[in-house]
RNA sequence: CGGAGUGUAGCGCAGUCUGGUAGCGCACCUGGUUUGGGACCAGGGGGUCGAAGGUUCGAGUCCUUUCACUCCGACCA
């Protein structure tokens, strides 16, 4: 590609909206363009050849571990969600929205409801079985609050995955491969990550294991350990028991427990002093929907005892209709790690990836039956695997900029080797340019020519802010015989004389 | 949904208090000079001032309504 001829509008104005280094540089960079919803993006073509390139990793290791990719159909009728019980559970985040026949329809967030109702109209038995199908496909989420640019916006791009067992102990099986593939995919991609165990939210099942980047802007905090690979997301973090006497302090939390159809109640929460309720752990201890804040001194009907104090508290100091011991205690920094005893420690991720044993909740909901050796038909064993492609964009760029742009990694690179031509009225310098450009595509390399009009100072801003990974520049040097061979990475300057450029590269390369 | 702000050229902003010809920087077009760290000179194009209504001889500016966006919080595979 000649950068003449590339529509890529690089620019020295920060967006006055943007804060994360992936939102700074992906605008400024050219590769994506605001416009102007909240959370809306428009792909240029190097923002959406880099989607490619990492959808392309993603597929590449799930059809090599048998996945099937399928695309289903981007609005989604909205009784398939009725009947899977979601339409009320999920909220406002779920666009609605009536066709001219006034039929209601939803954007789909995620579509275990549509899978579902593509295997159950397909699958009748065992023999047909297991099946893992996914699609990397638009998805909308209607976010409260969208921001950081791709990191969270409400149209994004997304692989989801689901498998279909006839037994809980082959989806098991099948889960603990995705965690493999999925470990192959990041580390193609070049991140530095980090498998903790999770909360399974809004969609609930059972075992549920998230894949977090590390990087400092990320939203969510997890916990690890520093001596095995222990890690989870606060929200579902457990650390070695404390111990407690009579003589521990203790603080109560009133809250007050949503439940389904308005249902609520007032729950007390006693902790030892000092530590803090986590409230996922909590709100799951009494089974409800969501906690909201509460003051008031009206009887609680349910108290719930953190598990650790034991004997430590008197349960007669409570009066309830029902009493519970249970761990409800936000995991601190320093405390024992439960496998090993290691120390804790937070740390900041991008969820770029998650996945859960999701079980019969959706196929028994939406009737996914197949008819097993005995002829008897039972509902499927399930699971679900997301990856956040567009959000991968932006977790790459949070672990892997300097001050003056993107480093992108070997396998998401918009390009492999630049090659920039200091002055393109020297004759000289234009020819080796052109000759170096030539050799290069014809060997198959992404090449891309900086043949632009411009300065050496504008191209080597442009390049240092675009990021790719190598680039070879043709300069006044020439005159002397040299040119530069350069790593984005750390900006190393290597030299080569013109003689031996082209040989230099054909092996780099 | 609470709190705070902002809507003026593609982008970033001034002008609004105190009503009187629509401005600046970047980007863009033409010509010339320049070529190792975002060049310079000269000329030029581009605006329903978020929208609707009102006050006024006259509204970007004042009043009313409304829409959108941003930030903090709550919330969130």
């Amino acid at each position: 590609m000649r950068f003449s001829k590339l529509l890529i509008p690089t620019s020295k104005e920060v967006p006055n909206d943007a804060t994360l280094a992936s939102h700074i540089y992906l605008i400024r960079g050219g590769f994506i363009q605001s416009v102007g919803g909240a959370g809306l993006y428009n792909f240029l073509p190097l923002g959406k050849k880099i989607l490619d390139k990492v959808r392309a990793v993603v597929k590449d290791e799930l059809d090599k571990a048998g996945c099937q990719e399928v695309a289903l159909s981007f609005v989604t009728p909205a009784n398939l969600w009725q009947e899977s019980g979601r339409l009320e559970k999920y909220g406002k985040e779920l666009l609605r929205f009536k066709d001219r026949k006034d039929n209601d329809f939803i954007l789909g967030p995620t579509h275990e409801e549509m899978m579902v109702n593509m295997v159950r109209q397909t699958i009748k038995s065992y023999k047909q079985l297991p099946l893992n199908l996914y699609q990397i496909n638009l998805k909308f989420r209607d976010e409260i609050r969208p921001r950081f640019g791709l990191m969270r916006g409400r149209e994004f791009l997304m692989k989801d995955g689901y498998s279909f067992h006839a037994s809980l102990e082959d989806m098991q099986r099948e889960f603990a491969y995705m965690e493999k593939t999925y470990k192959k995919i990041f580390t193609r991609l070049g991140l530095d990550f980090r498998v903790v165990e999770a909360d399974s939210g809004a969609i609930g099942g059972s075992g549920s294991k998230e894949f977090m980047v590390l990087a400092d802007s990320g939203e969510d905090t997890i916990v690890v350990c520093d001596s095995c690979d222990y890690g989870a997301n606060i929200e579902a973090a457990i650390a070695k028991p404390k111990v407690y006497d009579t003589s521990t302090e203790v603080n109560t939390v009133v809250m007050k427990a949503l439940y389904d159809e308005g249902k609520s109640s007032i729950v007390t929460f006693v902790l030892p002093s000092g530590i803090t309720l986590q409230e996922v752990k909590a709100c799951h201890s009494v089974g409800a929907n969501e906690l909201v804040e509460y003051d008031s001194s009206t009887k609680s009907s349910v108290v719930v005892i953190e598990e650790t104090l034991g004997a430590a508290v008197n349960p007669s100091d409570y009066d309830a209709d029902e009493m519970f011991y249970e761990d409800i205690s936000s995991v601190c920094e320093g405390d024992s790690c439960v496998h090993c005893s290691g120390t804790l420690r937070y740390s900041k991720g991008i969820e770029a990836g998650h996945i859960f044993q999701l079980g019969t909740q959706y196929s028994k909901a939406l009737g996914c039956n197949f008819l097993d050796e005995n002829g008897k038909s039972v509902p499927m064993e399930m699971g679900t695997y997301g990856i956040g492609v567009s959000r991968l964009l932006a977790a790459i760029i949070e672990q892997n900029h300097d001050d003056k742009g993107c480093i992108w990694t070997k396998e998401s690179a918009p390009f492999d080797l630049q090659i920039i031509v200091s002055n393109i009225k020297d004759e000289g310098q234009m020819a080796l340019g052109e000759k170096l450009y030539g050799a290069m595509k014809a060997k198959g390399v992404d090449v891309l020519l900086d043949d632009r009009k411009d300065r050496y100072g504008a191209k080597m801003k442009d390049y240092e802010l675009i990021g790719v990974p190598h680039a070879v520049v043709i300069g006044k040097n020439l005159a002397d015989g040299k040119v530069e061979f350069m790593t984005r990475k750390e900006m190393l300057k290597e030299e080569v004389s013109a003689e031996n450029i082209l040989s230099f590269l054909q092996e780099r390369f």
